[in-house]
RNA sequence: GCGGGGGUCGCCCAGCUAGGUCAAAGGCGUAGGCCUGAGGCGCCUAUCCCGUAGGGGUUCGUGGGUUCGAAUCCCACCCCCCGCACCA
């Protein structure tokens, strides 16, 4: 006997050799494309990747036996900084890197040395994966397979290509952006390069420039509107300050602020270092109101925090006001040398209405939180609080000269522009946390120049682009919100960096396009590669007009050829596999890539191809869970598909994580599902060959109409799921509900062979799409010919439905499960029961209250209605049966009942020949079906469908 | 803060965009039984509370409302998860 698990090498041979997932171009036959994102190699693909994909598989081999000619290829994705990052760690001896590599991902040490090379290592885990994928069973075309950047030539030139056009479009420019910068490694500090300060991103504070004679102090704000309400300066008095020259001015700010702004285009030469508390008392004039303010010391002023300089607005600041009250009240003053009168001259200005607050905000707040003092944590809440509101309801007060009068953030903008066009601010960025790089180096900010820029807020191509997500089908439907908001949010995208594996950029070599930038429209690539292998074509040879004939349909192919050098035939050839196979039918993938990865997928597509090419369905999944816990590779919690594979075999991974989750749930991956459902699915070919063998060959009863008469809806539910991509569902209508049918059938009646036979032939095909080794087994142990894989999918036969056997089941259900009951409540011991069935009159009663009801009359009104039909002297006692009816149709439900109206089932047959059965199963040990008399007992009478019994 | 998605019977989760057929599917767990040399698998039964007749009571985040009738519709509130970028 060949375990379940054995069984993945032979089937994967068989399809292989009968090229089953090739799929070329057929003018008879209707297309199906669809794509998996290609994940990246910088280790084995995970019980994630499996699930995504899995889930794109299933919808493959669905629709390919629906009979559409389906394409599903796969490559993989090199582009990008990780891998080379990895192979410098293992050059550099990093043990932890070398530590993940082998005992992680189990790769053997003598390789693992081999990764100082980055191209080793994604060649490594690409063929690594390449086997798993096999394994698995996706029904790939592997003629397609390719890998991005420069090492695969051929995709380079695509890429290449890809840009051009972007450029030509005008969705390309250059520009400055701040970054997360660290000062050794000299190079970007992502979130996964991060020790510390994970999510922490630069952002704008405005610089305030407040003459001395001798120099300028340039404070730092988040809010320049309050300006007319300064009334001093602060500095750290045990703060190191530097005396520098920024773009020729003398500026004095932190030494640390000196070194942030030259990573921010200027031009800075310190001159010489002072304490802060050589400032204290000196009085500087203030912008906007050209009011003479002191300087003052402040402990909250952190050093390494912005530019060290603050200006104070005690009215409507919470730290301000508790600097100043502290000043006010402690010894500080005498310490520092402030002169009395310096001091008594600073009061709070207020300067912005909001309402539910008085004169001053910031002191409300300050009293209300209880906060003591200005290195109190609470002030944080205070300033947030005061902060906000502001920002939203305040309005600035009379004495705010030309900002009067408008909402604060109309005058924070305004402030702004006014600061910069007179020469009094500018603009300064810094991480409103630390960030401390792997490397343990703090970052700072660093503006890159020259960057190149997607420019994904385009307000056209963002209305082009939302409307074809209109028109796409997204799945789940509570994704296409997502989406759209997320084209609605996005802003320009930097599409190049100077680091890592990639294509460079046609014009300017130095940048290589990063990973979320040569990742969307690549799809079109899969529609030629193969034959471009095939034919010998030459890199060179991909010029853009090339690729503007097979994409887009421009020039002429003759002319194209003999400047390209392609044969002509080639070129059409080309173009027309492209044109029959796009657009992509669907795209599935986690849910982490709805917000950038899915939804630049259509917006390029959008920018760079018709209308008509834009994809078509967008799939959305959850995020793998392991044991009901994230995956992290550096927490140790992870499963590769392989392991899983490995373990539980193919099928087994494929039906758990297909069984896990649906919709944008997470999916949990648990190892004893794995096992329940690998020895569950080795149990099923033994259950096929035992049933059969027990199986008799006699005429057809209404039993076996019953299972294949279920099976039909199993058909239909599976098939309708799977439209939907609800794999879930339609995996556990499939599997599940099926099995349960089954267990009905074989535990009601001795199987018969034919009704077996042909339960098992429909349900390997059920089957197929999500366990497609045990499909492939079974059928060929039933002596099915050929592979499940390409069989037609069931359709759900009506011939096959039918009702009265359905109704039979469930009246003998409803029978044994009141027997059951009754028997719980009664604790005396019952031997033998009484069932009394409803006779013809109690029918046609049925039927004439069914009627009533449906045309949406109330209860009293139909009682009458149907009373007003009956012979005046059977009128007597008539009613209350008819309500008992009523309440009966009602709980019965409108479906329920037209069936058993349209049904008439005869129940005492149905019953009489289930009477061994309901014996077995509730333990009595005799019963009898009557059809006269039931009315009598304890007022109950019998209803079709439900028979009163009596227990004795 | 902004945006997206959710809160269901021990757990996971279906149903809720077409209100009654919902005490509420399925899987898991738990308990008992069959099978087995013993396991595992498989199979059967039970699993909100109460009930000496198939019934009744109370449930679907919280509080209101609409309706003959609401897990399903409306309003308010509370709580949880996920994104917020230059990176796969």
């Amino acid at each position: 006997m060949v375990a379940v698990d054995e069984l993945a090498e032979k089937w994967v041979k068989k399809w292989e050799e009968a090229e089953l997932f090739n799929a070329d171009p057929r003018p008879d036959k209707e297309k199906i494309f669809v794509t998996f994102p290609f994940a990246y190699m910088n280790g084995p693909l995970h019980v994630g990747h499996a699930f995504s994909a899995t889930r794109v598989d299933v919808y493959a081999r669905f629709k390919r036996m629906q009979g559409y000619n389906v394409l599903f290829p796969w490559a993989w994705h090199w582009t990008g900084q990780p891998v080379v990052s990895a192979a410098q760690k293992i050059r550099e001896g990093d043990e932890r890197q070398r530590k993940i590599f082998v005992e992680m991902d189990g790769v053997p040490e003598e390789e693992v040395d081999r990764f100082v090379d980055p191209v080793y290592l994604a060649s490594y885990y690409t063929r690594l994966n390449r086997d798993l994928v096999r394994r698995i069973g996706f029904s790939i075309d592997w003629r397609r397979e390719f890998h991005t950047t420069s090492h695969e030539p051929l995709f380079s030139r695509f890429v290449e290509w890809q840009c051009v056009k972007l450029r030509e479009a005008g969705y390309v420019v250059q520009g400055t952006h701040p970054v997360a910068w660290c000062p050794k490694d000299k190079s970007p500090t992502q979130d996964h390069d991060r020790l510390e300060g994970e999510g922490v991103s630069p952002e704008q504070y405005t610089l305030v420039k407040f003459r001395l004679d001798d120099a300028t102090l340039v404070a730092a704000t988040f809010r320049p509107e309050t300006l007319p309400g300064a009334t001093n300066v602060w500095v750290n008095p045990e703060g190191t300050y530097v005396k520098a020259e920024v773009d020729g001015e003398d500026w004095i700010v932190s030494r640390e602020a000196a070194a942030k702004l030259s990573e921010q285009l200027r031009n800075v030469t310190v001159k010489r270092e002072l304490k802060g508390s050589e400032l204290l008392g000196r009085y500087c004039k203030a912008p906007v109101t050209g009011r003479e303010v002191p300087v003052l010391p402040a402990l909250f002023v952190g050093m390494s925090v912005a530019t060290g300089v603050v200006y104070s607005v005690p009215a409507h600041a919470p730290y301000d006001w508790l600097a100043l009250r502290d000043l006010k009240s402690g010894d500080a003053r005498l310490k520092y040398g402030i002169p009395a009168k310096t001091l008594s001259s600073v009061e709070p200005i207020s300067i912005i209405s909001l309402p539910g607050f008085g004169e001053f905000p910031a002191v409300e707040a300050v009293d209300r939180l209880k906060v003591t003092d200005q290195l109190d944590r609470k002030g944080e809440a205070a300033t947030k609080e005061i902060y906000t509101k502001e920002f939203h309801q305040g309005r600035m007060k009379q004495n705010c000269l030309k900002y009067s009068g408008m909402t604060v953030s109309q005058a924070k903008e305004a402030a702004v522009l006014d600061l910069k066009e007179n020469g009094d601010g500018g603009s300064f960025y810094d991480l409103p946390d630390a960030v401390i790089c792997r490397c343990g180096t703090r970052c700072i900010v660093k503006i890159l120049q020259g960057q190149w820029f997607l420019t994904y807020n385009d307000e056209t191509w963002k209305e082009r682009s939302l409307a074809a997500i209109e028109r796409a089908k997204v799945m789940p439907a509570e994704a296409r919100q997502w989406f759209v908001e997320t084209v609605r949010w996005l802003r320009e995208w930097p599409c190049a960096r100077k680091t890592g594996l990639g294509t460079p950029l046609p014009w300017d070599a130095e940048w290589l396009v990063e990973t979320l930038s040569d990742s969307t429209i690549y799809m079109a690539f899969y529609t030629i590669v193969h034959i471009l292998r095939a034919e010998g074509v030459r890199p060179e040879q991909l010029t853009v007009e090339v690729f503007d004939y097979v994409f887009l349909g421009r020039g002429e192919a003759g002319e194209l050829s003999r400047r390209a050098g392609v044969k002509e035939g080639l070129l059409g050839r080309l173009r027309a596999e492209f044109l029959y196979w796009y657009p992509v039918d669907l795209r599935n993938s986690g849910k982490d890539l709805v917000a950038n990865h899915l939804t630049f997928f259509v917006m390029q597509h959008v920018a760079l191809f018709p209308e008509e090419h834009a994809p078509r369905g967008l799939g959305v999944n959850g995020m793998i869970q392991l044991e009901g816990a994230r995956m992290s590779k550096s927490h140790g919690n992870f499963v590769a598909a392989k392991q899983a594979v490995d373990s539980y075999g193919p099928d087994a991974t494929r039906a758990t994580l297909l069984a896990s989750a649906e919709g944008m749930d997470d999916p949990d991956w648990r190892a004893k599902n794995a096992l329940d459902m690998k020895e569950k699915l080795n149990s099923m070919l033994d259950m096929m060959t035992k049933f059969l063998a027990s199986s008799a060959d006699r005429p057809e009863a209404s039993l076996d109409r019953w299972l294949l008469s279920v099976m039909q809806q199993r058909i239909r539910d599976t098939g309708r799921a799977l439209e939907e991509l609800k794999t879930r569902t339609a995996f556990q209508s499939a599997f599940f509900s099926t099995w349960n049918d089954l267990r009905w059938y074989v535990r009601r009646t001795k199987p018969r062979r034919e009704t077996l036979l042909e339960f098992f032939r429909t349900w390997l095909l059920l089957l197929a799409p999500f366990t497609p080794f045990v499909a492939e087994e079974m059928n060929e142990r039933l002596g099915g010919r050929g592979f499940v894989s390409a069989a037609p999918w069931p359709r759900d036969g009506q011939e096959r439905v039918d009702p009265r056997a359905e109704l039979a089941e469930s009246l003998v259900q409803g029978v044994v499960e009141d027997i059951k009951r009754i028997k719980d409540v009664v604790r005396d011991t019952v031997g033998s029961a009484e069932i009394y069935v409803a006779d013809g009159s109690m029918s046609r009663l049925l039927e004439d209250v069914h009627a009533e009801l449906g045309s949406g009359k109330r209860d009293g009104e139909v009682i009458r209605e149907v009373l007003a039909k009956a012979a005046q002297k059977d009128r007597q006692g008539l009613a209350g049966t008819v309500q008992a009816i009523i309440k009966y149709s009602r709980d019965a439900g409108q479906q329920t009942m037209s069936k058993i109206v349209s049904n008439r089932l005869d129940e005492a047959s149905v019953l009489t020949e289930a009477l061994e059965f309901i014996c077995g199963e509730t333990g009595l040990s005799s019963a009898v079906v009557r059809t006269e008399g039931g009315g009598v007992k304890k007022g109950r009478v019998p209803l079709p469908m439900k028979p009163v019994i009596v227990l004795s």
